[in-house]
DNA sequence: TCGTAACCGAGACGGTACGTCTGGTCTTTTT
DNA sequence: AAAAAGACCAGACGTACCGTCTCGGTTACGA
């Protein structure tokens, strides 16, 4: 986890305790930041004078610059993945992953997550959080697409939901973050159709 | 491109021109560096020392630590992506995409990968070179099995190539950066499937 | 002045104060370096390898070279320019030129003045500093000696003291910069002698 | 001496013969430079620039810095020096030091000295060169004026001339280099008459 | 209710690496 | 073979941040 916990969750504790006020400043600092300069200029240095907070606060919460803005950005991203419930599978799977593509083409969320996947690459500290705290949520949020449509019969029940979702976001993330060919309508629909295809769907 | 050009190209030189060894000793310096610490601790400074070479002639070549990198890395990754002929389009992507999993997986290249799209997400200067220079010609290399196979008639003429390409390295690369699953030969193999099924392929 | 002021004396004071062993360290260091090798190949860099600090902590203290090596070489010279009282005006220009002359010819601090003096001709921001802290206290030192021999009543009282200065320093000046010719006692007494009986001195 | 002699002059020459046009670039971009921004901020490779001239061809001529602009400054202020002969010694003496108070006060020839006693002061290899070609000749030219009052018999035979002039200049550089004090006519006038009075010199 | 542990903002600490600059030398090509 | 150009190595420059430590002061528990 990125932070401590929740404070008072955990026990014993002495002395003053974390100030949620500090906590808060440093979040709506870093998220400001994130959004003007992007997460490679950002430094915790700036966040901290941002906040009017000293480092070691900063550094009290969060060990990293990838963390903290880790945090800064998670519910902001989660915030926007609707879990759509069209009826049929391809309905559900277009609306999920054009919602997906609006956050990261059309907000500055987009850069953000590229920043933050770059970071994660140099980071092995924030692999773990990374993968737990957001693919992980995320995939088992979109999967639950496929697995019902398992329940409703129109896909076969042993189709690979985890090879689906690394079809479908696999296919986005690569055109996000190395942005050969454009990230469309067009490229949606085609890659869903493609994909549903691929499982051998039974047209409901 | 990272560099100038190929030295002697572009015609007018005056005074010494930009030394080969001194070139080549970066480069060395850099690929070793590259692999013993990765992107994210490779120092200029320390490729100067490790060369034998002042900064200054490392800066009088590129421009930053990416694009540096980059030089470095290339013709190393570039060589471990063969060109199979298997005589079915199955066939060529397996082997394809097999060579690809092998490198990454299996050598110091993954590493260095990972860390120069890392890089490539936060130096937009880097995006057009990465994307010129890696992106462009791996993805063509790829897409001439997809052209094999519409040739020989086994699968339809409008196949979308990028888009079978988006799926194929998508996934994979998925894999390879959020490492939620794991980069093994049933994934290669269920993948191949997948997209080959997409496409409405013939079987030959 | 070189530095801030003497630490606390201006009231508000926020954060971690200026160590005093830190500025103690870089001071001797700094003089040690001084003496080996002279001004003009000191380095701040050296500076703070020597007294184990980092460079930050030169710079933030002294905003160049010049007024480090200052600092560091005022009071060790001051303590050797003594306020002699021989009882006749002759004996003291003596005796405190026989100091002066000792100083700068047999110990590193004549290196080290020369260098100094040569500093301040290129750093205009040095002359300031240079004047107020070196020349003005060692001038009203020396100018004492002659305001005592106007009291005494044995020279006239309208003397130009400045005047008187700049014949006996400004020679013996002359001499270490340019190196013409020696600074002996030979040239002590004829120059003490010659700038005294142009002072219409009556013999006591 | 500065450079190695007249080209042409020294006998046997293989290959092509030095520029003359070269060198005069040198000089005239060297007093140039100087004028503008002193000799510390004075570098090579914008003498070579303004010359349009490579670095190589300066340093083939002068071994440093200082060498070059000692050679581009020393006629200069040498043509500024006359050798009055007002018919006695004190007019004599007002003359010489008035005409050198206005060349260092009121041209850029006064910094540009200034700069280079600096440099003397740092590089001991400046210091003969220094002397031989710049103290001696204009110490030389000054004496003379001394000397003729002794062959005049206006001031005693054993006169010590050096003492003379160190008292007379060594007052007027140590103005010049330590600013302490203003250097004006007013200063000229009771230097010279202090001087001439502890002489000893008999009315004409 | 009081001691004390842990917080607070501020900023100095020892460091690393940056990208720039200069010095003096070396190596091409041109004259 | 010298000239002009400019790359060469070396390393100091001053800056930006890093993550830690210290300062004097302020909470808010729990003994």
């Amino acid at each position: 986890m990125a932070r401590g916990d929740i404070p008072g969750a955990t026990g014993a504790k002495k002395g003053r305790p974390l100030s949620e006020k500090t906590e808060a400043a440093i979040l709506e600092a870093t998220a400001q930041l994130l959004a003007e300069k992007g997460l490679a200029h950002l430094t915790i240095e700036e966040v901290a004078a941002r906040a009017g907070v000293g480092k070691a606060s900063v550094y009290r919460r969060w060990p990293s610059k990838g963390t903290l803005a880790f945090d800064a950005f998670e519910s902001d991203f989660l915030s926007r993945q609707p879990l759509p419930n069209t009826g049929d599978l391809r309905g559900d799977l277009l609306a999920a992953l054009r919602a997906w593509v609006r956050t990261v083409r059309d907000t500055p969320i987009g850069r953000t997550l590229r920043g933050l996947i770059g970071e994660v690459q140099r980071d092995p500290a924030l692999e773990g959080i990374w993968r737990e705290r957001f693919m992980t949520p995320v995939r088992a949020r979109h999967r639950a697409l496929v697995d019902r449509a398992v329940a409703r019969g129109t896909i076969p029940p042993g189709t690979d939901s985890d090879l689906v979702m690394d079809m479908l976001y696999g296919a986005a993330y690569h055109r996000l973050l190395q942005g050969h060919l454009p990230l469309n309508d067009q490229f949606v629909r085609v890659l869903v159709d493609a994909v549903v295809a691929s499982i051998g769907a039974v047209e409901p």
